[in-house]
DNA sequence: CGGACAAGCTGA
DNA sequence: CAGCTTGTCCGG
């Protein structure tokens, strides 16, 4: 347990002397040698220096000062943030130390400042941003008692065939734990804090908390991240929380767990991309604890890792919704996006969500300057919108900047949303009002009002519970030109499985697709999230993807000064650029990483992004 | 990052 | 050559 701090101690000696005074130059040279005090290394918190530099420790602040704690120094004639990294450190030869000017407060555990080291290699960013991820939001001055083990006595917690499970891939060191996407994980934290305080982080706030405060309830002293950072340093609690909680500072967990691993919300979309799970992978194995990660779909990394642990058969399959697919290659013409099944549920009564995966803005675009429609200039279809401004057939899937072809202007107007449309046909079709759920949407207090509701895929992320759910189109996100497709694909259907509940509840999800035999919809129809994955990896070894090779990718004004810096090295290709961006490819993250440390940033600005989700 | 200092440009 | 801009270096 760290020593309480001294109350006096957190600000010393004079307020911030105006800068101005030139009163070193005026003292008397040093006598003989150099004080003997003790002396640290700090990281300043600024993001364009990425040096370490020393200080010495004036008495008064001496038992505040550890490795990781926040101080303030003078550097450069002002003072910024930083944290100890260094203790009693040998000073460069012919420098002249500052004191430490302050301590602000406390800071994350040793264990942390060297992962955030390694995280800054591992994703090329650098170490300050990892370790402001894991200092508090406000000054922490006092921290509270550790917490003592309150938990119940191992006899008193019923176990269960998911508790079994967790504690044999507990004991697996590393492991994946696929359990359908009905499945409480409740039982696998409380297998893991049976062992002592954990650390658990998942994709959703509020999905974690919820489990916290259950785990609170049984008797574990639990810390919710971030408003807990105190406690959780603290010692002897339960830390729990959302994406950042991976640098929660915790010194030694019995055990992390990681909730719904394959979710993407857990890699931060800015560089640097870190990515939660690979991030308490590498905790796990430095702290040498085991780390669990739970998915109904494992990830491709996660199985490239780790030991995977299975549920019986009949234990998963029951863990997912009934699964409809409706096939839609013979529709009859007109029929359009509203098949018998479709209308049949609407009518079935019950609450009933319509995702349409159109990801692009318009339906049906018009040039704003002189109103003609944007056709496709190869087979006269239609165009829509895509997200990235471009203008895409969906007919022959040409793709053209957007430009009237009339008058050669650059401005389009919506003449109709996909969902908007769709919405008043879904009306007419039920007959009764339907709701329109987008992620610009804010949704009303109490729910959405209506029994039907029609959405983007967005709506699946604001509604907790429906008894069916239908994809209206779902091969568009089959069919998505992105690497990971099937995988997004395979993390879209656990959603709505979420959403409706398992077949037993009469949980339903209808598919309407052009693709039945799609590994995704198969695996999702017989509870199999092998197929998908043993389909995917197949493909990502054939092209040379992740997680059979490392990726980053290089984008922005200065990325071409990047390239040329970065030159070539051994093992290490470098494709591109396609649409200026490059993308750089080594068999390992080692090879990777270690090269792409080699080169410093040029001026201007760049992104490069380790792991990018999309190419 | 942001201050210090050096080298380069302008106008008399 | 003062007075100013622009660039490069470096911090303990």
């Amino acid at each position: 347990m760290p020593p309480a701090p001294r109350q006096s101690a957190f600000d010393f000696g004079a307020p911030d002397i105006p800068e101005s005074v030139p009163a070193v130059e005026e003292e008397a040279p040093e006598i003989a040698g150099p004080p003997a005090g003790r002396v640290v290394r700090v990281r300043p918190d600024v993001p364009a220096i990425d040096k370490l530099f020393d200080y010495e420790v004036p008495d008064r602040i001496d038992a505040d000062i550890r490795i990781g704690t926040a101080v303030r120094v003078a550097l450069h004639g002002r003072r910024v943030g930083g944290w100890i990294v260094a203790d009693d450190v040998e000073p460069p030869p012919g420098v002249r130390l500052q004191p430490l000017a302050k301590v602000s407060g406390w800071g994350p555990p040793a264990e942390l400042i060297d992962l955030a080291d390694w995280a800054a290699w591992r994703w090329a960013g650098r170490p300050a941003s990892f370790l402001r991820t894991a200092t508090a939001g406000t000054v922490v001055r006092a921290l509270p008692r550790v917490a003592s083990r309150t938990g119940p006595p191992p006899s008193a917690i019923a176990t269960d065939e998911v508790h079994s499970l967790a504690s044999d891939a507990l004991d697996a060191g590393l492991a994946t734990l696929r359990l359908p996407p009905a499945a409480d994980p409740y039982p696998v934290l409380v297998a893991a804090a049976q062992r002592g305080p954990i650390l658990v982080v998942g994709p959703v706030a509020s999905t974690v908390r919820r489990l916290g405060l259950r785990l609170r309830r049984a008797g574990f002293p639990v810390a919710l991240m971030p408003d807990d950072w105190a406690a959780a340093r603290s010692g002897g609690y339960t830390v729990m929380g959302s994406r950042a909680a991976a640098w929660a500072p915790v010194a030694a967990p019995a055990a992390i767990v990681v909730l719904d691993e394959h979710d993407e919300s857990l890699q931060q979309e800015q560089a640097p991309t870190w990515n939660a799970r690979d991030v308490l992978i590498e905790r796990a194995r430095r702290g040498g604890v085991p780390c669990v990660l739970v998915s109904p779909t494992p990830s491709l990394e996660a199985l490239a890792v780790s030991r995977l642990f299975v549920p019986s058969r009949s234990a998963e399959r029951a863990g997912w919704p009934r699964i409809e697919i409706i096939d839609r290659r013979d529709a009859p013409p007109g029929e359009g996006l509203y098949s018998v099944q479709l209308v049949d549920a609407l009518r079935s009564g019950g609450r009933v969500i319509c995702i349409l995966n159109r990801k692009g803005r318009s339906r049906l675009s018009s040039c704003a300057a002189c109103g003609e429609v944007a056709t496709c200039e190869r087979c006269t279809a239609a165009v829509v919108q895509a997200d990235d401004g471009t203008l895409v057939c969906l007919r022959c899937d040409a793709v053209r900047p957007t430009i009237c072809v009339n008058c050669g202007a650059t401005k389009m107007k919506n003449l109709r949303a996909g969902v908007s449309r769709v919405r008043e046909e879904l009306e007419a079709l039920a007959r009764e009002p339907v709701t329109e759920l987008t992620a610009d949407t804010v949704r009303a207090a109490g729910g959405t009002g209506t029994r039907i509701v029609i959405g983007t895929e967005a709506a699946l992320h604001q509604i907790d519970s429906a008894d069916v759910v239908v994809f209206l189109d779902f091969d568009q996100e089959l069919l998505a030109p992105r690497y990971r497709a099937s995988e997004e694909a395979m993390a879209i259907m656990v959603r709505a499985a979420r959403l409706v509940g398992d077949r037993a509840g009469g949980g339903r999800i209808l598919v309407q697709t052009r693709l039945p035999q799609h590994e995704v919809l198969q695996g999702a129809l017989l509870a199999e999230p092998t197929r998908v994955a043993t389909a995917e990896a197949g493909r990502r070894s054939a092209l040379g993807y992740p997680p059979t090779t490392a990726m980053a990718v290089v984008s922005g004004a200065s990325a071409p000064a990047w390239i040329a810096a970065f030159g070539k090295h051994d093992g290490v290709e470098v494709l591109g650029p396609s649409e200026d961006r490059w993308l750089i490819r080594a068999a390992d993250h080692e090879t990777l990483c270690d090269a792409l440390s080699t080169v410093s940033r040029p001026p201007g600005r760049m992104r490069l992004e380790v792991d990018p989700l999309r190419l």
